[in-house]
DNA sequence: GTCCGGTATTCAAACGTTTTAATACTCAGA
DNA sequence: TCTGAGTATTAAAACGTTTGAATACCGGAC
């Protein structure tokens, strides 16, 4: 039924040994052999069954990667940039979707296995079980990358944003600016590099330390204290939308009395209800460096840990302070959207 | 190296044959042999390589979804769907993220061929020369779904929301707060079931024809002539946030003066900035439904397409128009979020 | 006619399973 | 002791490919 290279090999009369070779463009079989083989394989459309190929070789041409269940299209970009250079490469991409529990996690692992890929990227990956699971298939020689969040072991390579810079470059967007007392609005008070790079920039230029939040009424409480914020740096575009939002209903308004900084470049915050100037992940690239290293780890080749640069998305939630008299001249000297890479289709 | 069950047959010193009948509990096996050989397989972690399984039985237990790389959720959620259902049923899930062009379509089918796929499942698809490659798949049997957009050909089932349900329900909720004067603002006026529901709906209540605009200019135009519309429907949520900005433009308030209504219930649709009455589609089901239904053709059963309903979801977007004497009482009767199924998680 | 070196091709085993048909064993009954 | 009927196990082939070793072929040199 299928088209397999021993029938091709029966057709032209020759073993299947030599159809293999030829189809490889190995020097062994004559050039006057192989060009009839590829002829024929190519009239045919003849496509090589990878089972019997990955069997032999102990190369599934697989590689996994896991994700979980979350809404917004991060990962969905994550997952481009890894389909792309895997595609480029020839790989075939499994992908687990987890919703973040063990249970789960150990099923796509489980069924990664079954299927032989021959290495994994992980952005789901929280659980001390799964963790497990993962240095196991590290020693079984399946080579793994943790994405978009922090490795848990040192022989575990890892991927993502460097988001200490990401901090920094919102809070020396609005130190340019001319803003001199600036917080950080964030889901809760754990260490958080985000925020670090905002107070490391904070420290640098010589202003006081910045507060921190992590809640809407403590938010509220800081807008109405007496040194209120006039620089606002949050963790995520989300954590923006609902400050806009305890601003306004604070009779702030956005630019004028309170510029705000989102982070990841969501697809909302390009809406006129929002134009939101926020730090962007390059979530594409975070898929395609993972990729990349997981290629080169597949090779024999060691992968170095890399941060990605975030980049600022300047739109209008950030202005000069009010009370500015300085650096009205930067304010109009960095246009707006300048660093913008605006390059989002909508659906 | 790696565990075999040519291994575990060494060990306990039968035949790999017998391992293999034991391990699905095949009832020619001896029962004491049965729990022998199940107990040591579990006891060193075996999984059965599937390769080696794909090659005998023909079936890679792989299925392929092949998506465009739009950027947004809507896909994301369908995956999810496909692969809960796909991992319910131990069927490893290949991705192939195509750029919606006919080149990068045809090189991920290659490789769903090359790793020898059991079905497929396919988003992306416009390209006609991807249309003829999906038939020949269907001639080699191996079924073919097509998920969230029309089919092409008679043969190949597909699944997605009932659009003209969705203009219906969008329609006779703005009806049925008291709105005389609809309008549908879209992409294109292009044949469009979702216009087709609303103006089928304003048929049925009495309405005058629904008139279509497809530019934000023509829009505003509407929106400035004698008779403006009071609720306006729309193609997508994007183009509701469009909506409401040239109507505050041109000075209008939302509900007061427009109730306008959205398709798709995206994630920022939420947002207070919005509170947008939305027409929300079950992406999870349809990604559910079309792996249900990729499940029984390759159990060789056939498969019906099939429409999923949408549902509304109310917020603050739509409300009884200004004039309106009557349907108060319906205003309040009918509570703000009644059916609404907000149940996502931010990232 | 034999032997050589080289080139072109093929053999055969292997990868890890599944499955059909065959074999070995056991116990009853004659 | 033999037959027959189960029951439990296994041998062997097959799936489609790869690959190192072996073979076949050929023209030329001795």
């Amino acid at each position: 039924m299928e088209l397999t290279l021993k029938k091709i090999a029966a057709m032209l009369d020759v073993s299947p040994a030599t159809v293999s070779l030829a189809l490889k463009q190995d020097p062994r079989v004559a050039a006057r052999t192989g060009e009839r083989v590829r002829t024929l394989a190519r009239e045919l459309g003849y496509v090589p069954n990878n089972l019997g190929r990955a069997l032999q070789s102990r190369r599934s041409g697989l590689v996994a990667y896991m994700l979980a269940d979350i809404a917004g299209s991060f990962f969905n970009e994550i997952l481009q940039g890894i389909g792309e250079v895997a595609t480029e490469h020839g790989y075939g991409l499994m992908v687990g979707v987890t919703r973040g529990c063990a249970a789960s996690e150990e099923t796509q692992l489980r069924l990664f296995r079954e299927k032989r890929v021959d290495g994994i990227v992980v952005s789901s990956g929280g659980q001390s079980a799964t963790r497990d699971q993962l240095l196991r298939y590290e020693e079984r020689g399946v080579p793994v990358i943790v994405c978009s969040s922090e490795t848990f072991d040192a022989r575990i390579p890892h991927v993502l944003t460097d988001n200490e810079a990401g901090g920094r470059l919102a809070a020396e967007h609005l130190i340019g600016l001319g803003h001199r007392r600036l917080a950080y609005f964030g889901p809760s008070l754990a260490p958080c590099r985000r925020y670090d790079g905002c107070a490391v920039a904070a420290l640098a230029h010589g202003l006081a330390p910045v507060p921190r939040v992590a809640s809407e009424e403590d938010l509220a409480r800081l807008l109405a204290s007496r040194s209120r914020p006039t620089g606002l740096v949050t963790y995520a575009d989300t954590f923006a939308a609902k400050a806009k939002h305890v601003a306004e209903q604070a009779g702030l308004r956005i630019p004028q009395d309170l510029s705000v900084v989102g982070f990841d470049n969501m697809w909302f915050t390009s809406l006129p209800e929002f134009d939101l100037t926020t730090v962007a992940q390059p979530q594409r690239d975070i898929g395609r460096v993972a990729m990349d290293m997981l290629l080169a780890r597949l090779r024999g080749q060691a992968a170095e840990s890399r941060l990605l640069a975030p980049s600022l998305v300047v739109r209008g939630s950030t202005a000069a302070p009010a009370g500015s008299r300085r650096k009205e001249d930067r304010k109009s000297g960095r246009l707006r959207g300048v660093r913008c890479q605006d390059t989002r289709t909508s659906r």
